[in-house]
DNA sequence: CGGATTTGACCCAT
DNA sequence: ATGGGTCAAATCCG
């Protein structure tokens, strides 16, 4: 049928897209061209994702490569020890930077996790404040999670968001599920008042809602920091309503390709829509450190690794029925 | 009234 | 000394 080939075209443009990325290793200062690329990017994957639900299977793995690729927004440097100003001086953190474009709200940065805002500050050579939160669930079940947020400064369209150590409490696998779903459904809603997280159970059926919107792309790119003694494998997050949102279900899963990538182990084999890792809280205690070490790796790995010849492969990777994703410890 | 956000102060690694 | 992360009192909001 036409619309193989049209698939094909797709894919085939999101590739060489990709490639380019890989390519344009600009200094981060000229980030447009990568938000560009990254719109389209976005486009793809929504045409993709279209197109699978219109009952076309497609593998929606934007390479790896892709993210790890993305040259633009570092804003990793300062990051590394951020994390551990005050008594967090134990860990390591993994790290996910997600850069949320296209249509941006105040606050893009909804990934269906209950988030308390504990903090914003303005950080030197940004134009916008980094906003600081921290799980809901920190008192109640101990969940450690932490994001920061800020909007980029070449584009204030894209929001950088950085998570760090993973939620341990319930929401995770709520979301999962929920996530799954909202593969499912579509029905559409969209806005979500921004600042209203007490909102959680609401969001997350936004976000199933607004699974068809419109979308952007929505970057990973998961940087390690320092120590490996902890890390914390993990980003559990699933997908996140944004990306929901944004339409750009595929990359969300694109994001934990990363992490799959780090450890195949992770991914699992979905077609993006159906089946949506389970968190499975507890395993990679082993190659976590790997991955660690993987990912920490040259910065270029971020850029190059896996790039060129895996994006293919990548793109065949599956997901890991067995989400490894288990929170060691972490606190303070 | 309870929970979330705001915001300046404080803490700590560089 | 400085920049970034967190705390916590004040404030806001449903």
């Amino acid at each position: 049928m036409e619309q193989e080939a049209l698939l094909n075209e797709l894919k085939e443009g999101r590739e060489v897209t990709n490639l380019l990325m890989k390519h344009l290793h600009l200094p981060s200062s000229h980030q447009t061209p990568l938000v560009l690329i990254e719109k389209i990017l976005g486009s793809y994957e929504n045409a993709l994702s279209i197109l699978n639900c219109n009952g076309l299977v497609v593998e929606t793995k934007p390479s790896l490569s892709t993210m790890e690729s993305l040259p633009s927004i570092d804003h990793s440097s300062p990051d590394k020890r951020d994390v551990s100003k005050k008594r967090k001086t134990s860990s390591g953190w993994t790290e996910q930077l997600r850069v949320y474009s296209g249509t941006s709200l105040d606050n893009p940065v909804d990934d269906g996790f209950c988030w308390r805002k504990y903090g914003q500050k303005a950080i030197l050579g940004s134009n916008f404040p980094r906003g600081y939160y921290r799980c809901t669930h920190r008192h109640s079940q101990g969940c450690l999670a932490i994001k920061q947020v800020q909007k980029s400064n070449d584009d204030p369209t894209i929001f950088e968001v950085k998570y760090k150590g993973r939620h341990t409490c319930n929401q995770t696998s709520h979301f999962a599920a929920t996530y799954v779903s909202v593969s499912t459904e579509s029905e559409n809603e969209g806005n979500y008042s921004p600042k209203r997280q007490h909102q959680l159970e609401v969001k997350q059926k936004q976000a199933q809602q607004a699974f068809s919107s419109f979308g952007s792309g929505i970057k990973v790119k998961t940087e390690d920091l320092d120590n490996k003694e902890d890390i914390f494998p993990s980003f559990p997050f699933p997908v996140e309503s944004e990306q929901v949102k944004n339409g750009s279900f595929v990359e969300a899963l694109m994001e934990n390709d990363i992490m799959g990538n780090l450890s195949p182990a992770f991914i699992s084999p979905a077609t993006s829509e159906s089946n949506y890792f389970s968190m499975s809280p507890c395993h990679m205690g082993s190659f976590e450190s790997d991955l660690t070490d993987i990912i920490s790796a040259p910065t270029s790995v971020t850029n190059s690794p896996i790039g060129d010849l895996d994006i293919s492969s990548l793109d065949k990777l599956e997901f890991d029925p067995s989400f490894p994703f288990d929170n060691p410890e972490f606190f303070y």
